[in-house]
DNA sequence: TGGGCGCCGGAAAGCGTTTTCCTGGCTGAA
DNA sequence: TTCAGCCAGGAAAACGCTTTCCGGCGCCCA
């Protein structure tokens, strides 16, 4: 198999030098003249020459690829925010480079490192921090390296001290969440409230029950659970178990996320409890997917696609602007319904 | 900032020639003494020293970078089949380099060009080939390029001639679905068939028409339209002006893929037409959003993630096995009923 | 004891670009 | 006409690795 053409081959046909062959098709501040810029066109065009970036990304020790780093590409949350980093970074003229690390700590530890390795220009990481200090100091540790080195960094989610962070304002949403839904008449609840120790989970349980506080309202129950579909039907079986008992009264349920309210949905419909008849359910984040649920849920929408957006431009930006929140609104849908 | 640490530098720092480093650090058929193995291993540790991936890729002349193309990542389809890609790639240790089409043949030409530019190891390119000889010609030659310079494509979905693929198994699968449909007792129907120029759905509905001759049936309804889930929404209402016309006397439709078939469900919710109890709906691929759904959704299940996951072993593959079709079978819910 | 052989280390030649100099020819101003 | 200044073009030194040789040493076997 005929390897590819190089730089050197096209030089060599068009009888210039490597020096103007490259200034030639890979830009420069140089000019070359016009008849020595035409013949090397006409020969890279015949020989079928494409530059080697990997060689290119070594002479000018500067890559043009950003790494993407998200916990499942099959998540609509993270589905949508990888469709938005890529179509960003296209707009940049980068590729990007995508590790999923289903929610394992060290599996982002270690694409960090895959990514430096690749000294890729810029890395964008999705997902929410976790609240162990140890796990979270290496990462920061790999960041910092990544960045002492010239990358350039950017998270979606938490805020991680010293990094660009576009944060979803989760407190302020679910303290809104709750007291629209205390609007509708709703005074006894309970939250799926995902693991504790995902401070997204964290933060949204906490703002969710201060609204409640202002609203006059007691504490909510808290039932924890996975942060993904599955936890959320499990957590709302708990829920039911709990109906004659502890869970009594309660009229309305807000799970964390929205794939977790999903689930809760699809448990209650398997169990014959009527949404929002018998109760209310609300999620976070409004996925795509909402619109086409039965009932349709209501939920915090969270500008995702937005988001990604936001966070490549900040991984590109030479000066790290401050990160106000994204702005979190609230949907009231079919899934909620007013309470005398 | 210190720029990052060199494999020279961790030669000198050891005392060591680079080729010693070099063996220790990064693998290499020969051994390296036992004393001098461990100053190097030291001598990388505490300079931090991170291997250069794209020196590694260019002085090897082989990257271990995989390229993937999808239409859209937010598609829950491509997302499942990215999803895949990315885990079974890292199984390999290959990082994915994903590029998005949005359903531009051009762009997808375009993206193979980068990745052939990259010199990445292997393509992996999901999603429907079209109807259009130059343009399919164009792309085939892309590829052709990009093999002959020693990488490996496989494509998932249409066929493209040389190219090792993974076939879903459409008009069996759509022979079938049609057969089931006709079971119970359904017979005039509507097919929601998408572009005419997207050899996937030409397929899907060409093997449910076979499907409902050979059970004796007359020939669908076919509705064109988009093929996403606006496509299908639209579709639907178009199906449901011709009620009292042409497509009077229809209890039954067929989208020819879920993310339609939501969108037609959609449609027909916000037109008042129950499913299944006034129309029955089924879709195509099985997407995981299904289940959810309520009605839950009737559909022909493609093994996605296997697909995926099949795609890269082939695109690794040193020998070409042949491509057997993966196969699709037919999953009832409620979405479909029977009628007398 | 001597001649192969096998191994371990190192020097150096790539891999395909970019970029810094250097050179020689022109231009324009004095 | 001369000289400073500019500009296009080329030679060659990086960029950070891998890998092919080559030399030297110890070992085994005769």
């Amino acid at each position: 198999m005929p390897r590819d053409a190089t730089l050197e081959d096209v030089a060599r046909h068009a009888g210039v030098s490597l020096a103007t062959a490259s200034r030639v098709l890979n830009g420069s501040t140089r000019q070359v003249g016009r008849a020595l810029r035409e013949r090397v066109e006409r020969a890279a065009a015949e020989l079928g020459y494409t530059t080697n970036r990997a060689a290119q990304a070594l002479a000018r020790s500067a890559s043009d690829i950003l790494g993407l780093v998200v916990h499942d590409l099959s998540d609509p949350y993270f589905a949508v925010v990888a469709n938005a980093v890529v179509r960003e970074s296209e707009r940049h003229g980068l590729s990007v480079m995508v590790g999923t690390t289903f929610r394992d700590p060290e599996a982002e530890i270690g694409y960090v490192a895959t990514l430096r390795a690749q000294r890729v220009r810029a890395i964008v990481l999705a997902g929410s921090r976790i609240a162990d200090e140890t796990v979270t100091e290496r990462l920061r540790a790999e960041i910092d390296r990544f960045q002492g080195g010239g990358g350039r960094a950017a998270l979606i989610g938490q805020d991680l001290l010293g990094v660009d962070t576009v944060v979803p304002d989760n407190r302020a949403g679910a303290y809104e969440l709750a007291r629209a839904l205390a609007g509708l008449g709703h005074t006894r609840f309970a939250v799926l409230t995902g693991p504790s120790f995902l401070l997204t989970a964290v933060d949204r349980v906490e703002g969710f029950t201060a609204g409640l506080a202002a609203a006059g309202l007691p504490e909510p129950l808290l039932i924890p659970g996975p942060f993904d579909r599955d936890g959320g039907y499990l957590a709302a079986e708990r829920l039911l178990a709990l109906r004659d008992t502890t869970a009594a009264g309660v009229t309305c349920v807000f799970a964390v996320n929205d794939v977790m309210a999903v689930g809760a949905l699809a448990a209650l419909r398997a169990h014959g409890v009527a949404v929002p008849e018998q109760i209310s359910v609300a999620g976070f984040d409004d996925i795509p997917t909402l619109r086409d649920l039965t009932p349709s849920l209501t939920t915090v929408r969270l500008p995702l696609a937005d988001m990604g957006r936001r966070a490549v431009e900040l991984a590109l930006a030479t000066t790290g602007p401050a990160a106000e929140p994204a702005t979190a609104e609230v949907v009231l849908r079919e899934s909620t319904r007013r309470v005398s």
